[in-house]
DNA sequence: CGAGGTCGGTTCGGTCGGTGAACCGTCTGC
DNA sequence: GCAGACGGTTCACCGACCGAACCGACCTCG
C-alpha cells in the first residue's frame, strides 16, 4: 500500500499514527522487537518479507524514533525499541487481543506473565496475582493454547520466539 | 499495499488482525463509523479516498463481519458497526492515544466524555467522575485542544464530526 | 411526466509500492 | 587467509492505489 506515507489533511491522531506504523509489515516488525528480535537477519528470516522492504521500514522506524540503531556485538548494528516505541505496547496488545477474541477458537496465541511472581496478565497488563500494572520490561511472553506447533523444521528465531522469555530482552543466539 | 491480504504463515494474532484491518484506509473507515458516519458518500467526502478503494474496503469489512450493510432511509444502504466491529474500540483508542502523546504538542485531538454525567474518560475508557468503565455507546466524542480549526469551507460531514456528539449514532443530516 | 440532481458504485489508464531472486562488499570465525 | 554469514542494494515483474470520468437507479420539483 502506499499505506500511509501521508493521509493528507487528516487532522486526526489515528491518521498520524498510521503514517508511522500503518504500512505493511511495520507493526509486525515492532511486535518482533518487543519479543526480542534485534538484528536485520532475524527480522528477515522470521517475517519472510523482502529485504528491501525491511531496509526501508527499519530506516523509517529509526527516523520516527520508534527504533534506535545501536552498535551490537562485533560491530553489527542492532535495532532496539526506544521509549516512544515501547509506549506502542498497549495498542499492539489491543490488536492482538482482538485477533485472539475473533480468530482463535482454541484460545489466545500467546500469554503474558508477570516476571516477578508468574501471575497471568490481563489484556490491560494487570497481574492476576498481585493486581498491579506490570511494565512491558517485566513481562514474560509465552505460547498460549491457540498457538499451533511450528513446522518440524523451523528457523532458530521462530523456535526462540516459541518458548517463554522476557520481553525486550535480546533473543539468545 | 497488498497490505494484508495475507501474512502467510504468521501464526500470530496480530498478523491475523492486520489481515482484516491493516490495509490502507481501513482503520480510518472504522474510526469514522464509530463517530457516526454511515453512508458511502459520507465516507468518501470525509476521507477523500478513491471511491473504488472505498467500495473494496466496505465490502471486505462487511465480509469480515466488522460492518453490516443495512437498509437505510429511502432504500439507500448504510454501514453499521457490528458487535465485532465495536470491540475494536480499545485498539483504535490506543492508537489514537499514541498519536496524541507523540505528535500533538498542544494536547489531544479529541476528548471523550461520559454521556450520563459528562465526566472525562481516560484512555482506558474509565470516567473520571463516576470511576466506571463506560461502553462506547455511552460515550460522547468532542474536539480537544489539539484539533486545529477546520478550513473555512469544510464539507458537512467534517463539520458534523467537529462538534460534540454521541458515538455510534448516525450523524445528523 | 420529464429534467436535473444526488447517490452508490464501476471503469480505466497511469503510477507507485511490494515481491522475490540475484548480487555485493564487509565482517566473522576458523 | 579463506569460506561463510551478514546487512544491504539492485532489478524486473506484478498488483494495489490514485484520480477522473462514466453509469444507472432513484428522488425531487415543476
Amino acid at each position: 500500500m502506499v499505506l500511509p506515507r501521508d493521509y493528507s489533511g487528516q487532522a486526526c491522531a489515528l491518521a498520524r499514527t498510521l503514517e508511522i506504523v500503518g504500512e505493511r509489515w511495520t507493526l509486525l516488525i515492532v511486535r518482533d522487537a518487543f519479543f526480542g528480535v534485534r538484528r536485520f537477519g532475524e527480522f528477515a528470516t522470521h517475517l519472510g518479507l523482502p529485504r528491501a522492504v525491511l531496509t526501508d521500514r527499519l530506516a523509517a522506524l529509526v527516523e520516527a524514533d520508534v527504533l534506535a540503531k545501536v552498535p551490537g556485538t562485533g560491530r553489527r548494528a542492532e535495532y532496539e525499541l526506544t521509549e516512544r516505541g515501547v509506549s506502542l505496547w498497549p495498542a499492539i496488545r489491543s490488536l492482538m487481543a482482538w485477533g485472539d477474541d475473533n480468530y482463535a477458537p482454541t484460545g489466545p496465541h500467546r500469554e503474558f506473565w508477570h516476571a516477578q511472581d508468574g501471575g497471568v496478565l490481563d489484556r490491560d497488563g494487570r497481574c492476576a496475582a498481585c493486581d498491579v500494572l506490570i511494565p512491558v520490561a517485566d513481562t514474560v511472553v509465552a505460547p498460549g493454547p491457540g498457538l499451533g506447533t511450528p513446522p518440524e523444521v523451523a528457523d532458530p528465531v521462530t523456535v526462540a520466539l516459541t518458548r517463554p522469555h522476557r520481553m525486550l530482552r535480546p533473543l539468545p543466539r
